[in-house]
Formats: structure tokens, C-alpha cells, sequence
DNA sequence: TGATATATTTGGAGTCATACTAAATAGTTT
DNA sequence: AAACTATTTAGTATGACTCCAAATATATCA
């Protein structure tokens, strides 16, 4: 409803591996090389700028050829939601007896498949809990999404 | 630990549309035909022709080609496991919000990806319920593992 | 500055999962 | 046995993900 929260998405709409990437931008902060991603991930260079064009051209990412990426409003807004997501979910599946690693690698494998419809629902089942498994969830999206409409 | 139960599986030995085809024979009960996956699934028939023959050649299925398959004493067990994993998840989400339909479909997208421990653990901690949103749960293998290891 | 080293991108190719069409083959019905 | 239907095979395609090798850009150092 709100140009600014992009509320438009489904949370379906990046692959795995793209899920990946974002999730690892937004935590670096600022512009990132190719290299880092590239080193941190385990994934040939050429694969990772191949990926980076593409997110570039979608409009998550601003990309410098040679220089970097850093995510546009439009990317932050979807990796914050991203972080949630996985948060959210691991926090669930830590609720029923796995440890915060097993949680994490689960949830891990499959998040991109599971709706953002999904985690506000769960979300808001949880009472929006402010700590996750692999740090803290940031509740703004959430919230507006949930009072606005 | 016991060879009826195949307590070596992990849960992710088969890709999202194995795992369609599979549970959908084993709730079809006996010799299934290709027609019948075909246009309940919506699929080519060549398609499900291929497919079925590598689920054949890796064991979960028998295949008298032109008459149909059914699930091998293995398949069986496994196609348990991937219905017990269904109804598990699909009732979990049902306790966060969703609705049947809603966490139906949302574990349908992405239950491929989580693991035979995962479920166990979460079996285990719900208290093995007996029914899902899907139908009844079969505690079975699940009892075995946790019993005997 | 210019040569060299490093980082990044591009081009080409491959795998896996999924799916289709068209043609061949088997089974069934009359 | 002819005709109809079901099934399979062969060939092709797409999307996601990957790699290698070569080209290009940037950075460093002498």
C-alpha cells in the first residue's frame, strides 16, 4: 500500500542461491566485491558476478562494474525481510527440539520457498519476538504491513 | 539400525516433484498408471514416463512398463515418511496463523528440504499427534528411531 | 610511467530438474 | 485384424546453478 515498503512482494520471487547473496550483502553493509562474496560462499568468481547482474537488473542491487554492489532501497527493503524470514523460522524450529545450528541449516535449505504471507502470520503468532536465533529481528515491515491494510 | 525401517534415508534423497509423484501413489494405494499421475498432477504423460523410471531404477517403485507402477517395500516406507512430514509441518504452521489450505500449500512448496531428523525432532516434541491437517499421522517409523538408537 | 599482479567480467560449456512435442510401440476393444 | 487408446522413447527446451579459460579493468610497485 506504501511505495516505501515495497508490499507488493511475495517473498517467492528469489531462487535460493540469490537469497543467499542478498542475505550476505545486507550483512556486509556497504559496497561489496565480488571476491568477498566469492570467498565467503565457496563460489567461482564468475559465478557470483554472473548472479550479481542479474539482481542488478532485477533492481536489488546498484552495480559498478569492476567496483562493487551495494543494495538499492528496493534490495535493503527485500533483504530485511529476508533476515526475518530466516530468523523467524529458526526461532520456530528451535520451539520444537532443534539446537540454534540445526535450526539455522534447515531453515536454511528451504526459506526462499515459504511466502512472506507466511512469516507475518507466524510473526505475529510469535508476538513478534524481538531476539532470533542468529540475532535480532526487526520488526518495522512487518508492522506496517500488518496495521496498514 | 533396522533394515525394514531404512533408517539410513536423510529425507532429501528426492527433488520437490519425486516427492509429488510418490505420495500421490501411495495415497492412490496399489498399481497406479501413468495417465492417472498425468492428469491429476497435470503433467505430460511422456514427463511422468521418465520420471517414473527413475524412481524405478532407484529403487522406490516397481515398474511393468505399459501397466503401471507401485511402491516397493522401501517406497513404501519412505512415501510413509513423506506423508508424516506433510502433516507434521502443514500442522505446525496451522498452530502459527495459517489455515489448513494456507499451510498445506505453503509446506508443499518447500517440504522437500527438510530433513527425516528435522521432522523427527519435531514429531517428538509436538507429542506425535495423531492427526494432521491432511489426515491421520503414522508414528510408525518415527517411534523405531527414536526407540531403538 | 610502465610493467606486473590482482580482480572482475565475459564467453562457452555442463549438470540437474522439470517439462513439452512428435513419433514409435504396446495394449485394448470391437 | 483394424482401430483406438495408453505408454514410452527421442529430441528439445528452459531455468538455476556451476565451472574453466580468456579477456579486460584496476591496483601496485619499481
Amino acid at each position: 500500500m506504501n511505495e516505501q515498503n515495497y508490499p507488493e512482494f511475495t517473498g517467492l520471487e528469489l531462487s535460493p542461491r540469490k537469497v543467499d547473496y542478498i542475505k550476505f550483502i545486507f550483512e556486509k553493509k556497504g559496497t561489496v566485491k565480488t571476491t568477498d562474496i566469492s570467498s565467503c560462499l565457496q563460489v567461482d568468481p564468475s559465478t557470483i558476478s554472473k548472479t550479481l547482474n542479474e539482481l542488478a537488473s532485477t533492481g536489488y542491487l546498484n552495480h559498478v562494474p569492476y567496483r562493487g554492489v551495494d543494495l538499492t532501497e528496493m534490495g535493503k527493503t527485500y533483504a530485511e525481510f529476508l533476515v526475518r524470514r530466516h530468523r523467524i523460522l529458526s526461532l520456530l524450529f528451535t520451539h520444537y527440539g532443534l539446537s540454534t545450528e540445526e535450526a539455522c541449516a534447515e531453515v536454511s535449505r528451504f526459506e526462499a520457498f515459504v511466502s512472506k504471507d507466511a512469516v507475518n502470520k507466524i510473526c505475529n503468532s510469535m508476538g513478534h519476538p524481538m531476539v532470533g536465533v542468529c540475532g535480532e529481528i526487526n520488526h518495522d515491515k512487518c508492522f506496517h504491513e500488518e496495521h496498514y491494510h
